[in-house]
DNA sequence: CCTGACAGCCCGGGAGAAACCA
DNA sequence: TGGTTTCTCCCGGGCTGTCAGG
């Protein structure tokens, strides 16, 4: 039934891209004076999850490096290393400047020193999910570092530009923009039409049923696949040799559960039981949940501690926070 | 009541210096 | 003297208390 189990892997990425013209031109045009060994201005990309911006920014960075001999290029999830210490280390080690640098015992900003330092080839840093880097100064300090390119991805434009000081606002007003809207669905069905055309045997996904995954998923393309390749997966263990919309519309919540879960694998046991606290009650007071969460772990930690731990369930959009003072309640995250 | 910002504490652990030993 | 062990210092990160402000 599958050919190529890799093109429904989220983190695959094609070899063209479709549907999305104007945001590569856009981009293309931006990166450009690489070509003529010149250093780029910033580039952002913007929009919601799964409308292809990391895939673009991967695929024009892979396509650069088809005709600029020696392009050095990183990819930095800013979710993952949110520090300024991690993401500095990945961006280091990007071009193995990490050499004798360890995680302690680092004097303060050797690492933006050793950076600075950095004459080799051109250097294309790939930010994603930049909006959840903690230390935004740090985008200042790697803007002025000669050779060094940044492509930064966030979600909301309006929401990065409000949490940038205004040094780093007038700087990035002049850059490059691109703005990724949801996929419509003949979009998406013609994405998910290559993944089967690449991926599995012919005939095991009709039109048909392309469609109502497509339906299912919203304009967001990651789910589309994730979907996809869940349903493959159930099919091809039930023993079918083609994909009914039945075992797709089984395979909904599932799909959707997996793309949370890399959330959740990240949390503590402690964090994790607020979360499950505030799923079982679906909406609760701050004092009550820390009551409860009292009761229910070891050794609780403090108050201050599990507020901590909620703006950073927040953050991760696991929950969302009603209310700004007293009648303030949390409420399991629902998009 | 509840929050966010801030300062400060402690801990783990790695590196380099110091002390030790053969 | 050279190699090995111990000590000390430093950092990031987890954690907490405080405090102004809504």
């Amino acid at each position: 039934m599958i050919t190529d189990a890799r093109v429904l892997q989220p983190e695959f990425i094609p070899t063209e891209v479709k549907h999305r013209d104007a945001e590569l031109n856009t981009l293309s045009a931006a990166l450009n004076p690489i070509t003529h060994g010149d250093n780029p201005d910033t580039a952002f990309l913007f929009g919601p999850s799964g409308v292809g911006k990391t895939c673009l920014a991967k695929f024009l960075v892979e396509q650069l490096r088809e005709t600029v001999v020696d392009l050095n290029y990183q990819y930095v999830n800013c979710w993952e290393d949110y520090s300024r210490f991690k993401t500095l280390y990945r961006i280091l080690d990007g071009i193995n400047h990490t050499f004798d640098v360890h995680r302690q015992s680092t004097p303060k900003d050797v690492l933006l020193e050793r950076l600075r330092e950095y004459d080799g080839s051109p250097y294309i840093v790939i930010l994603d999910e930049v909006d959840q880097l903690e230390d935004k100064q740090l985008l200042y300090e790697l803007y002025r570092i000669r050779g060094l390119t940044m492509i930064l991805i966030a979600n909301s434009e309006q929401d990065l530009f409000a949490s940038l000081d205004n040094r780093l606002n007038s700087r990035f007003q002049v850059c490059t923009r691109a703005r990724f809207n949801p996929y419509g669905n003949d979009a998406l069905v013609a994405i998910l039409r290559d993944r089967v055309r690449w991926g599995l045997k012919s005939d095991v996904v009709c039109p048909d049923e392309l469609r109502l995954i497509a339906d299912m998923a919203a304009g967001d393309a990651r789910a589309a696949i994730g979907i996809l390749r869940k349903a493959v997966q159930t099919a091809n263990q039930s023993g079918y040799n083609e994909v009914s919309s039945e075992v797709i519309r089984g395979v909904v919540p599932e799909a959707k559960a997996e793309i949370e879960q890399r959330s959740l694998d990240k949390l503590t046991d402690h964090q994790r039981v607020l979360y499950d606290t505030i799923l079982d009650y679906g909406e609760i007071a701050p004092s009550t949940l820390f009551e409860i969460y009292s009761e229910v772990v070891e050794n609780p930690k403090t108050q201050r501690m599990v507020r901590n731990y909620l703006t950073k369930l927040e953050h991760y959009n696991l929950i969302i926070s009603k209310g700004s003072t007293k009648g303030r309640t949390y409420h399991p995250y629902s998009p």
